[in-house]
DNA sequence: TCCCGCAAGTGGTCAGACCACTCTGCCAGC
DNA sequence: GCTGGCAGAGTGGTCTGACCACTTGCGGGA
């Protein structure tokens, strides 16, 4: 209990947090409230460490998790700067937890259904002309059959993605980001087996229904898409293509039955 | 371009990436493929030091950055063990994100809107007797006017884990958790003003549809206690309840394209 | 038998050194 | 006058070795 007071005497109440994460405070509140803007950069590491009395060890450290959550950005020989905030870290971070709970296709399925068709809905509420010509864009490159099927699934994924931002709702792309991330081998699969004219006419149905505006619609087609594509995933694997004998008999996942 | 080879020599072919993502990568992998599960103390800093030939301040540094993700836990004097996925972390990044973007809270409402009625619905299918008994658990303690504020918020925010969890999908949970945590604020708000009768019945409603195994029962009463909710905090806000002359005028945030 | 205290091992911090890189500004050459 | 290259200063990246604070477990004394 007589402590390390003596020697580190900066805190008269030495409180339980170590140093790293006292600075990764401070950093952090520099950051938010003290009006760093992305880019910005931040004090050298040596003029940090004493400003605040520390050690630039500490500092490097505090400084590497702000980095790792994605909130600056240190480069070689340069410095380090405020980076502008994106998902990407979160998705990261999700990708990596449902990575090691192993989670079963169906279930991401089950998620993204209510998820892509309530975003289809939305879009088909807030969509510009701009995001319209970016949903055409990908249409050009997924029903061209001489693109090869790495950019099929690029189109594909980013139809979804751009569907997503039309929706004005940062919080779809947000979730939706690593759930699609996790879903790449089996649009491959998709996509390979059944060649890209499906997707394409299944895109084209809800990008027509998004674009006239009629939200109802939009989720429906989705609704197929989705169901449909995971059907053809279940048939890839070998079972029949859903569990007929089920009490619950009708469309494949069930569940998350909305209609809504 | 002579570069440090050298001195440094163990990467013939050296990257150009930095020591400590390397030893980030390594560890991670450990984790992931070597099979260590939560719990497992993972080798002294200076033991993975001398191990993969770096100082020990690399490995600090790495070791702080998978902290820093939640994927790692040290403990002054005792060790470093790997930590139990959760979506915590997630929801910390999730948090700061969203601080920083300045979000709405009606994006979230619209997230969590048709992932709380999927949830709804899989959960009337899935669940299980010990899940009906903790859900009537917590109804127990929303509906006793002597407990807390802050037991209200508590029984509440476990009757949707509960649901989720009810689902037998993890992914319900991961994404809906970091949800969850940015609504508690908006949650005090509702129970406190409107008192928790109010929740305590729609949860009943919701959970007598679950309990009847009743899908659609079950999404719509959820569809109708997260639609009120987020009346409420319009009020709250000292807006009107909604806007009523928009061309959609029916249920609140319709597609969640609020009535805006 | 039980409890206390000590020793070993671990994470946390420090200091100072060197390397590799980036950037800027000066100066020589055109 | 303009341009190109070079040098130096400043920055992040890594290493070393030391010490402190903490946890844990074991052995010896009451």
């Amino acid at each position: 209990m007589t402590e390390c007071l003596l020697k580190h005497q900066r805190n008269a109440v030495m409180s339980r947090v170590d140093r790293v994460s006292e600075v990764v405070q401070a950093l952090e509140d520099k950051i938010f409230q003290g009006g760093l803007a992305p880019g910005d950069p931040l004090p050298s590491e040596r003029d940090i460490s004493a400003q605040m009395g520390v050690s630039r060890t500490v500092v490097r450290e505090a400084i590497g998790r702000l980095a790792s959550l994605g909130l600056v950005r240190s480069v070689h020989g340069s410095g380090t700067r405020v980076e502008a905030p994106t998902g990407r870290q979160i998705s990261v971070g999700f990708e990596r937890l449902l990575r090691w709970s192993e989670c079963r296709l169906e279930d991401l399925a089950a998620v993204r259904l209510p998820l892509e068709t309530a975003i289809a809905a939305s879009a088909a509420n807030h969509r510009s002309e701009a995001h319209l010509a970016l949903l055409d864009e990908t249409q050009r490159t997924l029903g061209d059959p001489d693109q090869s099927l790495k950019a099929h699934v690029k189109a594909d994924l980013e139809f979804h993605a751009i569907l997503a931002e039309a929706t004005g709702n940062p919080i779809f792309q947000m979730v939706l980001s690593p759930i699609q991330e996790l879903l790449i081998e089996s649009r491959r699969q998709t996509l390979g087996k059944h060649g890209s004219e499906l997707a394409h006419d299944h895109h084209a149905r809800i990008l027509a229904a998004v674009r006239q505006g009629d939200p109802d619609l939009a989720s429906e087609e989705m609704r197929r898409h989705i169901q449909t594509n995971f059907q053809h995933l279940h048939e890839a694997a070998g079972r029949p293509a859903a569990d007929r004998s089920g009490p619950e008999a009708e469309t494949p996942p069930a569940d998350f039955s909305p209609p809504v």
